[in-house]
DNA sequence: AGTACAATAACGGGGCGTCAACGTAT
DNA sequence: GATACGTTGACGCCCCGTTATTGTAC
């Protein structure tokens, strides 16, 4: 039952805000990636800014890590797990359910933390070798400027 | 003509070396990313070690940078042709000619580098919060098994 | 004459873009 | 009643994976 506090985004707002297009939103809850947002009586969706920074998340993890959306949903259920666990006021005893779902994610960010961290490897490499090309770029300008002044572009 | 001192590579042998598959060795040859290979007699491909080099490049930026095939081309077509400027013996004349090219070849290598800039910042950030989210955990882990030493499984 | 490798053609799937036809109202 | 925004299909594109069928020989 949702806050009725709350502030509801319809679908435009959401996709304007999060860079993406309604088509996308649309899709994500297809595929689970997005629960179900509450409707108005018309049947327009209504989304809660959770729901906006899900989509936030989701991006990031694309973008950043190229990884397919299936995987990705993986790793929001995951974290969705951990969320309820946080909230849950102690219903004791399933202690070890507790500390296996915790595991679970555990194994999750780690697996997103190597991810994360081999690329950003590669890519300081591939940033420094551009550098380096940019570096010769400039040197042959240079070149090509110098040849220039001892011999005109074209002899009078 | 190519150099029959080379080492000619099979499309097979091109696949395991680069980690594609022959299929999309073949896509990117029909799409342009690849200029076609020479060919034996009976039609097989022969690949020298420029285009195994240049394929692993294609897949860099593919991988590491997210970019559509279509922009890939254009990158490595305005690289193709700085290595051609490279290899002339100085017809001279067209020297702004060869200018502009190496302005074009410059504006594809900063932009590249910019992507990769802003990436790796990205990258760095999510580092920092996926570290901190582990640490996080285990201290989640902590409370839990402490939980556990006072209150055991199951009262006898 | 059998095996390993290659060729082309064609269909399939993920992640959406893009209408089309129609209903709703922040 | 006109406008802006939303709804569910359905088809298309890109980047290949995956057979299927047929030809070649590092």
């Amino acid at each position: 039952m949702p806050d009725p506090d709350e502030a509801y985004l319809q679908i435009g707002e959401v996709a304007e805000r999060t860079g993406v297009t309604q088509r996308t939103l649309r899709f994500y809850e297809e595929k689970g990636l997005l629960r179900p947002p509450t409707r108005m009586d018309g049947g327009f969706r209504l989304y809660s800014e959770q729901d906006v920074k899900r989509v936030e998340h989701i991006r990031r993890l694309q973008d950043l890590l190229g990884v397919a959306l299936a995987e990705i949903k993986e790793m929001v259920d995951a974290e969705e797990v951990l969320r309820e666990l946080r909230a849950q006021y102690r219903p004791d005893s399933a202690i070890d359910e507790k500390r296996r779902q915790l595991e679970r994610a555990i194994d999750v960010v780690q697996g997103q933390y190597s991810i994360v961290k081999q690329k950003t490897e590669q890519m300081e490499e591939m940033k420094a070798q551009l550098k380096e090309r940019l570096k010769t770029f400039d040197r042959w300008m240079k070149e090509l400027n110098e040849l220039e002044a001892k011999e005109p572009v074209a002899p009078a």
